[in-house]
RNA sequence: UCCGGUGUAGCUCAGUCGGUAGAGCAGGUGGCUGUUAACCACCCUGUCCGCGGUUCGAGUCCGUGCACCGGAGCCA
């Protein structure tokens, strides 16, 4: 019976085969360890030459690191850990495998970023893949369940969206077309239709960063809601953090001791979140020595700085309307400010989601796309959405990758998509 | 784009005052019945990032280009 290593437990004392590769080899003159990966999970094998023969225990030494091998045997606990191995009876060479350039000695990143597609075979970054994979179930389930409808929103688009970072641009026939930066835009004439729409999909900046926050190429999930202000996407961001938090520390336990996590400061984020404005995150920051002036945005240290005096996530609301995209709705109480917000991870992590409630006057609007020097024509439609039935209405987005560095406590975001695309690095 | 750093064997690195290349791992051979980054012995491995200069002589010093790493700005 061909079994996943991860159900070895449920085959104690049976006979069964597993098919995967191998992670270690270590031979003694009358036994060898063979530990195996498929997927599932890790284990080990026992090839004694009692059990299986010379002829097997012969072909068995032949096993070079990474070779795919389906092996037969019997589970059984290991008698110094009591963890789940295979004493060996029988085994098939599927493919032995050239030497492996990975191996389980340390590397420097310039190599293992070149050699990404054999990278992610380790045990550490497997980890990371699947809690990535956990966090983006997480997110269609909350957005799925919650009644809200999947808009996918395009990839190749004809203008700029917010106007301010910068874009890929392609040959599109014989014009030009650019990546998408956000599918926000696109999101909110959906509403009409829909009530509640998110998007989930990647999206591209040509910034030049150089910083272990930022990818070129990165997955955002964005939820618009109608009828919704400012106060009403704070509680959201709030549960749908809370919501995915549950499931990684439901389900992701051993990824978490592969990585090493404590997942401690995770669980003191299940309470609610800090809540600040601006203003007073400005005043909090330049007690604890920034330098920051109230009107402009807060840098990476300021983020690091305000982060670590909290155990929760904070929500910071109503930013200078100075340095915020041009469909924000101003606060009615402040002119100066608009009814935007941002998360910040804590452990230094920083923004994760950015969001806020958008402009609903159509006036308003095409006041601000000339303030901001854009180009109206590329955004009547967009102004539809205000001339055909306008209502407040608000929506965040949020970066997978930064939430997913967060929640395995990664130095970098580059090891928590499969392929990063970053500055200086389209390979593999 | 700016500031700082690194570039030597397949990988990770050492290389003194400028004197002609080195260790561990990987790979190969042999040994070992409870290992788990196994261990022991032996063997194999070089465009010292490229180009130019100084010098009797450059991995080493100088100039320059390239690549990568860290940080800043900008952002999710």
């Amino acid at each position: 019976m061909i079994v996943s290593i991860s159900a070895l437990k449920d085959h104690l004392d049976q006979e069964v085969t597993i098919r995967g590769w191998t992670t270690h080899h270590r031979k003694s003159g009358k036994i060898q360890f063979l530990n195996m990966r498929d997927g599932s999970g890790y284990t080990q094998c026992v090839i004694a030459i009692q059990d299986v023969g010379e002829a097997i225990f012969e072909k068995a030494k032949t096993i070079t690191q990474e070779s795919a091998v389906a092996v037969t045997g019997t589970v059984s606990q290991n008698p110094r850990n009591q963890q789940f191995e295979l004493v060996v009876k029988d085994l098939e060479l599927i493919h032995i495998a050239e030497p492996f350039p990975v191996t389980n000695k340390e590397h420097g990143t310039e190599f293992l970023m070149d050699h990404r597609h054999l990278w992610f075979r380790s045990k550490r970054q497997w980890a990371i893949l699947r809690v990535r994979h956990r966090i983006v179930r997480a997110i269609r389930d909350f957005f799925d369940s919650h009644a809200y409808t999947l808009i996918d929103t395009p990839i190749l688009t004809p203008t700029a969206a917010e106007g301010t970072s910068n874009l890929f641009k392609v040959d599109y026939f014989e014009d030009t077309a650019y990546l998408a930066q956000t599918g926000q835009l696109y999101l909110e004439p959906a509403l009409a239709a829909f009530g509640k729409v998110y998007c989930f999909g990647p999206t591209f900046r040509a910034e030049k960063s150089k910083t272990r926050r930022h990818l070129t190429e990165f997955w955002m999930v964005e939820p618009e809601i109608a009828f919704a202000h400012l106060e009403d996407i704070m509680q959201l961001s709030q549960s749908f953090i809370h919501y995915i938090l549950e499931c990684v520390l439901a389900d992701c336990q051993m990824e978490f001791e592969v990585l090493e996590r404590d997942t401690e400061p995770l669980k003191k984020c299940l309470q609610p979140f800090i809540r600040m404005s601006y203003t007073e995150a400005v005043e909090k920051l330049r007690a604890l020595g920034s330098d920051i002036t109230w009107g402009t945005d807060f840098g990476g240290d300021d983020e690091t700085i305000l982060t670590q005096e909290y155990e929760q996530p904070i929500l910071v609301h109503r930013f200078p309307k100075t340095f915020k995209a041009f469909y924000f709705e101003p606060d009615p109480d402040n002119h100066e400010v608009v009814l935007g917000m941002d998360l910040l991870a804590p452990e230094g992590y920083g923004e994760v989601i950015g969001g806020g409630e958008r402009a609903s006057s159509v006036d308003f609007l095409i006041e601000q796309i000339a303030k901001h020097e854009l180009n109206q024509e590329h955004y009547e439609w967009y102004l539809d959405v205000r001339r055909y039935g306008s209502m407040p209405h608000a929506g965040f987005g949020m970066g997978l990758e930064r939430a997913v560095a967060w929640i395995c406590k990664l130095p970098h975001v580059r090891e928590t998509i499969p392929y990063p695309r970053m500055l200086y690095r389209l390979k593999p």
